[in-house]
DNA sequence: CTCTCGCCTGTTTTT
DNA sequence: CAGGCGAGAG
């Protein structure tokens, strides 16, 4: 008998060759390829062959979206007969939409190829700034993101005399950033009963409106927030978009917010031709104000909508799919599916539990040499998933000490490092000489005797005199700063004025050289590298940024210095992630969304950490972290690990590691439980998995240590090493001995700790 | 006025 | 353990 498993075996190679011969061939030949090639299940050829109306597609982890997306408007352009011109397709990162339009190209063509693929953002930018005319702004605003929001908060808040003691910077930021995604503006926001707090911030918000405006700015909300706004107070320009974009496509639609539901609403009304795919199990982004609902009632605002579900999943282990279903079953408030396969049931999926997090690093990476020794994989198959960035520094040095090769996508994201925004903001002044936040950052770096006091004094000059930040360095002596403090201004402002002006005939990448080399960074930067690796690398970081702007304008020499810059706003780090590279990636929850790989490791397994602490006080919330891993979960294609680790340091002190909630939900049957820990004597040893959960009486609370441990007592920490304890202090729980360990004193708790007794 | 040094604080996830 | 911020010296 043919099974699933062995036909895939064979279609999989075909898949290929029909892929690299459809480039070749002549379209009736490549439709035969196609539909051999297709491979497509009941439900999935009917979401590709539905044309006209409402679609909704739920799609399963692992169910072949991205493919039954690609086919959908390959069938619409090339068997309907549509003009590419009228598709719009909406992907949540840029990779999707990359990935996407490389598939296209090679069914259809380039010249047949869709051009509006993208993100919300990215195609959002291209509008306003293509109808900047219509709706009332400048085309050349540059863009912020949330490290120039944060400037620009406190900024305003300094001018309100708002003190940043009272109200956290970072607090009115993100209250700003959910009002516009709820297209709440300034004027409404203010509006509504409001407590103290808010009321605050409905100042803030308002003055923080108009000095983006000022500063010729968008912020990554205004992006969506003003273009669905526009659309709905200027029905030409809505219309307009109406009538060319009769088919779109959204995916991951169960992780638009509100203002992005409008965004494509309003443009679907006029035609109703709109398909969502999304897998509301999968909605991890309610924090960022992703609604849920707007997948949930897709039905009820398309009455007339199709339904299909793709239930059948075609990447995991049956054992890995289970855990995945026993896991989100869990959960109250979803659609309800679940997903089964034809492939093989799969090794267990293995529980490891480890000391501390060098320990669980040292356990991953053993497991991924045993892997390769046994299973002959390369490294590029194996990935490892973790809740927070802080993880990442773990695994990093097991990984850097035993040297095996490593890449951790995400964290500090290149365009977010310090020397490469000091840069950034050069080009962005020159891009657009009204950007205050920008010209802040860049005005005194590397330091050139313009302090606050001067750069406030350059730039009242430039709001006085209504001129933009250039002119006002040309123009530094009448500002009333000092002699010296005029002169290097007036010097930097020939700089930037000179680049400014050459800004249409010099690709990005000169004026980039240019400013690289007379402002000196980099040659500095490279003076210091001999004494410190640090500058070094900071140095590397903007030769790599040299390389980038180069190759951008190589690449799209019509896109400009502007183009760029939007680029580097809105590029993602799993965008840059290149997955043939044969490492291991190392990567959060969060960005492994969409992507699969066929050995799947989730660290730090403890309740605190995963779920986080603060999702811990509310169903919602411990609802959304599950959801995250079972989106962990469903990345694995044939091998699972979660391990979890005893203690945690995190910031300075040590934390107790108690066994996620979540480990406790997989059911016994797909589980293999491992351990690093020695079980040996003492009381920490033998206790260590008792529980404070629920369920807690199946491993009875431990006995008051202080019977065990006294002050004297010589201990061995897994850590620390041998140390004699000074004083024991708390109760039940929460007993804390101070010990000393040589000549160092630590405080740890003694519950977790796994201290083990030694003969004194 | 500017710069540098050292203290303090605070970690969820990101387009 | 880093980066932001305030205080004191040049």
């Amino acid at each position: 008998m043919l099974t699933e498993r062995r036909l895939r075996a064979i279609l999989t190679p075909l898949n290929d060759l029909s892929r690299r011969l459809s480039d070749t061939l002549q379209a009736p030949y490549r439709d035969v390829f196609m539909d051999l090639a297709q491979d497509l299940n009941p439900a999935q050829k009917k979401a590709v062959e539905h044309v006209d109306g409402p679609l909704l597609i739920l799609a399963g982890a692992g169910s072949g979206k991205t493919r039954v997306l690609t086919y959908r408007i390959y069938h619409l352009i090339h068997r309907i007969g549509l003009d590419p011109y009228q598709i719009l397709a909406v992907t949540f990162t840029n990779k999707a939409a990359r990935e996407m339009k490389e598939r296209l190209e090679r069914l259809l063509g380039p010249n047949r190829t869709p051009e509006w693929v993208g993100t919300f953002h990215a195609l959002s930018t291209r509008l306003l700034r293509r109808e900047a005319d219509h709706l009332g702004f400048r085309r050349d605003f540059v863009i912020y993101d949330s490290d120039d929001q944060l400037s620009l908060v406190k900024k305003v808040m300094k001018e309100l005399n708002i003190s940043d003691q009272r109200f956290a910077p970072e607090a009115v930021r993100s209250h700003i950033s959910s009002a516009k995604d709820q297209l709440v503006l300034p004027e409404a926001y203010a509006g509504r009963g409001n407590n103290f707090f808010e009321q605050h911030v409905a100042r803030i918000y308002t003055a923080y409106q108009e000095a983006l405006i000022r500063n010729n700015a968008m912020d990554f909300d205004d992006l969506i927030m003003r273009m669905a706004l526009g659309f709905s107070e200027t029905p030409s320009v809505l219309q307009r978009y109406q009538e060319r974009f009769q088919y779109i496509l959204v995916d991951e639609y169960q992780d638009t917010n509100h203002a992005q539901y409008r965004w494509v609403n309003q443009l679907a009304s006029r035609y109703r031709n709109l398909c969502v795919v999304g897998d509301d199990d999968q909605s991890i982004y309610a924090w960022r104000g992703a609604d849920i609902r707007n997948i949930l009632d897709f039905e009820k605002d398309y009455p007339e909508a199709d339904v299909v579900r793709l239930e059948q999943n075609y990447r995991s282990t049956r054992s890995i799919l289970a855990v995945g279903n026993a896991i989100i079953k869990n959960n109250r408030g979803r659609k309800g599916k679940e997903l089964w396969t034809e492939n093989s049931d799969g090794d267990k999926i293995v529980l490891m539990e480890t000391i501390d997090e060098r320990d669980e690093a040292r356990a991953i990476a053993r497991k991924i040499r045993a892997e390769q020794a046994s299973g002959g994989r390369p490294l590029r198959d194996f990935t490892i998933l973790y809740r927070t960035n802080a993880q990442s520094r773990a695994l990093e040095d097991e990984f850097r000490r035993t040297v095996m090769p490593y890449v951790i996508v995400g964290g500090l994201r290149f365009y977010e490092r310090k020397e490469v925004k000091d840069i950034l903001a050069y080009l962005k002044i020159v891009a657009n000489p009204r950007d205050s936040i920008s010209f802040r950052r860049m005005v005194n770096t590397p330091p050139r005797g313009l302090g606050d006091v001067s750069v406030d004094r350059i730039e009242n000059f430039a709001l006085a005199q209504e001129i933009d930040l250039i002119e006002a360095l040309l123009r530094a002596s009448e500002s009333g700063v000092t002699p010296a403090a005029a002169r290097t201004a007036i010097g930097l402002g020939q700089l930037l004025a000179g680049l400014h002006e050459r800004l249409d005939m010099a690709t990005s990448a000169e004026i980039a050289r240019r400013l690289v080399e007379e402002t000196r960074y980099l040659h500095d930067l490279e003076m210091e590298a001999a004494r410190s690796e640090e500058a070094e690398s900071r140095a590397q970081n903007i030769k790599e940024l040299l390389a980038a702007i180069e190759e951008h304008a190589e690449h799209a020499p019509e896109a400009g210095l502007l183009g760029f810059l939007e680029e580097a706003a809105l590029i993602a780090d799993v965008d840059r992630w290149d997955e043939r590279a044969d490492r291991v990636t190392l990567m959060t929850l969060h960005n492994a969304k969409g992507l699969e790989f066929p050995v799947v490791f989730i660290a730090g397994m403890e309740d605190g950490l995963f779920p986080i602490a603060r999702a811990m006080e509310s169903q919602t919330a411990l609802e959304e972290e599950r959801r995250l891993f079972y989106v962990g979960i469903t990345r694995a294609q044939h091998k699972l690990f979660l391990s979890h680790a005893n203690l945690r340091r995190r910031f300075g002190g040590a934390m107790a590691g108690l066994r996620s909630r979540f480990a406790d939900e997989i059911p016994g049957e797909y589980l293999d439980q491992e351990s690093t820990v020695r079980r040996t004597s003492g009381w920490g040893a033998d206790t260590r998995l008792a529980r404070r959960h629920e369920d807690a009486d199946e491993s009875p609370d431990p006995p008051s240590p202080h019977g065990r441990f006294a002050a004297g007592q010589r201990v061995k920490h897994p850590i620390w090493g041998v140390g004699r304890i000074l004083q024991v202090a708390g109760s039940g729980d929460d007993v804390r001995a101070t010990i000393q360990f040589g000549n160092v004193t630590k405080k740890v708790m003694v519950r977790y700790a796994a201290l083990e007794k030694l003969p004194s």
